[in-house]
DNA sequence: AACGGAACCTGAAAGC
DNA sequence: TGCTTTCAGGTTCCGT
């Protein structure tokens, strides 16, 4: 699935095909994935002109075009952006494609989640992010304020797009159990010392996670015959890379976090004083 | 305001 | 073999 990582990968894959050179034409296939507009309409205002720039932020990218059009981008669940031969067959699930010259570059959505939303300024979806881990690290103070207004579980916590932007199930799971965090902890219950480990370890896995997918056709876990690149998700039943205890699987708010029992138990609460 | 759950989608894998 | 069910999860919406 598309996350923080995944989608910093295509903006830099976007950038060096996009960059300097002229749209030729827009082919958007499937209407569904476009809002804020009409199909037409960003074909219109993307053809014959450039992109300047493509910025991400969380899972959102945003290119803007010369005349200062924005267009903005959500990979959703399934979404990719992958450059092609212009003279290339269309791809199975191919959803739009920018034409340059001899390339063109595809957006392809099996389950049509994703969006292209064109737009004159900063859409809500875009404004309302929270830090991005990447791009401006994880203030341990910030996030503990955050997390204290919160009493849902941390793991339900992190995947709040408007705590910290471009967390999602994968990168919250692996966090967690860098930080050694128990998920099912309320969020407003972690103490300060948890807090750092756990804006460390959001850093560290996001990193780790970059350096292992960088290419020009990334691959998604779920993807037919893919490898499992990451420690912990997707590996209920086998041993935690850290003590052997079997990882084990719960769903929270609908979504599967795999975790250690062992090495992510609560904390023991500090006594407290009586007064 | 915060929360839980359904809905949106398709395709692969597992179950029968 | 072939059909049915389950699962995957980012986000929005809706009801409480």
């Amino acid at each position: 699935m598309p996350e923080l990582p995944e989608v910093e990968i295509a903006a830099r894959n976007l950038r060096s095909w996009l960059r300097k050179k002229t749209i030729d034409a827009v082919t958007i296939s499937r209407t569904r994935v476009v809002r804020g507009g009409s199909a037409a309409k960003i074909a219109e205002s993307l053809v014959g002109g450039r992109v300047t720039k493509v910025d991400r932020r969380g899972k959102w990218l945003r290119l803007t075009l010369e005349g200062g059009a924005l267009l903005f981008s959500h990979l959703g669940m399934s979404g990719r952006w992958v450059k092609r031969a212009k003279v290339d067959e269309i791809l199975r699930s191919e959803r739009a494609r920018l034409d340059l010259g001899s390339v063109s570059v595809r957006y392809v959505d099996p389950r049509m989640f994703g969006r292209l939303v064109l737009a004159s300024a900063d859409i809500d979806e875009w404004t309302s992010l929270g830090p991005d881990p990447l791009t401006d690290g994880v203030d341990a103070k910030v996030l503990e304020k955050a997390l204290s207004k919160i009493r849902r579980s941390i793991k339900e916590a992190l995947l709040d797009q408007r705590v910290l932007a471009g967390i999602g199930n994968i990168q919250a799971t692996e966090a967690l159990w860098r930080a050694r965090i128990d998920p099912r902890a309320p969020a407003q219950s972690l103490e300060g010392a948890q807090v750092k480990a756990l804006a460390k370890a959001m850093v560290a896995s996001i990193e780790d996670t970059l350096a292992h997918e960088e290419g020009p056709e990334i691959t998604y876990v779920e993807d037919a015959g893919a490898p499992n690149p990451f420690p912990i998700y997707g590996r209920e039943g086998e041993p935690c890379p850290r003590c052997r205890t079997a990882l084990v699987r719960i769903v929270q708010g609908g979504r599967a976090t795999v975790f250690c029992t062992e090495c992510q138990a609560r904390q023991a609460r500090p006594k407290r004083r009586a007064t």
